[in-house]
DNA sequence: CCAATTAGATTATAATTGTCATCTAAATTA
DNA sequence: TAATTTAGATGACAATTATAATCTAATTGG
């Protein structure tokens, strides 16, 4: 058990980051201990300095991979059909249960929304910079109306979380079916603000 | 520094779960410490489990009062106008700079709604029933539509949530416009699904 | 007014936390 | 190949956590 190549440092600096990035979404980041996301890496938590200034930097590294792997299937679909397409198919893989019932593989933004504000400057500054990621990656699906696109992200996010703080199936497909009503109307429909 | 008598510990057992209330919703449940919330109620920590069993049992009782007094407003206001009327006066009060900036004071489902899944069992279903209580409260305002009241819960608390992770005013503003406006589409258009 | 009760303070606990110093075996470099 | 560097393991640190036993002063019930 010691030392390792170069390119296998560089393996496990990735495992850590996608480790990191899972475990803070299913349980919380105040929740996660580095002794968690080490375990679960297959290593000790003694070594994590190595790879590491602190859990915040990780934090934010964690983040900025969440955010750009979750926006990557829009923003690829988006090459392959027209753009009214591309967002309706991200809409319904947004609103489904798969993504509700595993939020470890799914948005950040809703995983852990609610607990970005009392976290520290740079993590909120990295969740800052992840909304204005999403929000403008939607709006070039919408030809550019950020407006619209913030509505649409909003309806999102609020009702995966609603969603999965129901407590029976037909109340979550209910806030579900709701939800992506709500979608529909965002995309279609014309939104007026100063941007 | 002693005993204390009937109505003044009724008065205690209040004050440690109105600050309890306020401190999660600000901070997070996880994050706040019993110790935190009996010194900020004058307390020590120590006499903490005179009134409740566990911290659990506090955070199911602060969710519980926090859900009350937020669906308040808008049941008293029901009750003194049209509830068409009373519902856009509660939308723009949910969608305010001031409920964005003072989460302390505002919804326990946006300040604390994606910390609920990670929590323990009684916990969950404590938010689970809140999140009911609300949709239910709302939908009475909407003469029991209740696959529209789900949506436009779910487009306020996601605008709330978004806009408190803003970097920006403008973003801020930007988030807080678009919310408004989808949450207008909510109250006026049909929503369809079985209920 | 006396005796029993108890709210809250004090102090102690075991567990968990983020962070590091040290060690060691292997991968570099020369 | 020999010397140097270092990834990760081991173990320890101080701080913080939820929980509880003990103490004490005052409020009860009689």
């Amino acid at each position: 058990m010691a030392r390792v190549s170069k390119q296998e440092k560089a393996k496990t600096h990735d495992r850590i980051i996608d480790v990191a990035a899972k475990l803070f979404r299913e349980n919380g980041i105040e929740a996660t201990g580095v002794a968690d996301i080490m375990k679960e890496a297959g290593l000790t938590h003694g070594g994590f300095y190595r790879h590491f200034q602190s859990k915040d930097a990780l934090v934010v590294e964690a983040i900025g991979r969440a955010v750009s792997t979750s926006l990557e299937k829009l923003r690829s679909a988006t090459n392959k059909q027209t753009r009214a397409k591309a967002l309706l198919e991200y809409v319904d893989l947004y609103l489904s249960d798969e993504h509700v019932l595993n939020p470890g593989k799914g948005c950040p933004l809703a995983a852990l929304g609610s607990e970005a504000p009392h976290m520290s400057g740079e993590i909120t500054t990295a969740f800052g910079a992840g909304t204005e990621q999403a929000v403008s990656t939607i709006a070039q699906a919408m030809n550019d109306q950020t407006i619209a696109a913030s509505a649409l992200m909003s309806t999102l996010l609020g009702s995966v979380v609603l969603a999965r703080m129901a407590k029976t199936t037909k109340h979550r497909n209910d806030i579900l079916i709701a939800g992506k009503q709500t979608a529909l109307k965002c995309m279609n429909q014309k939104y007026s603000g100063q941007t």
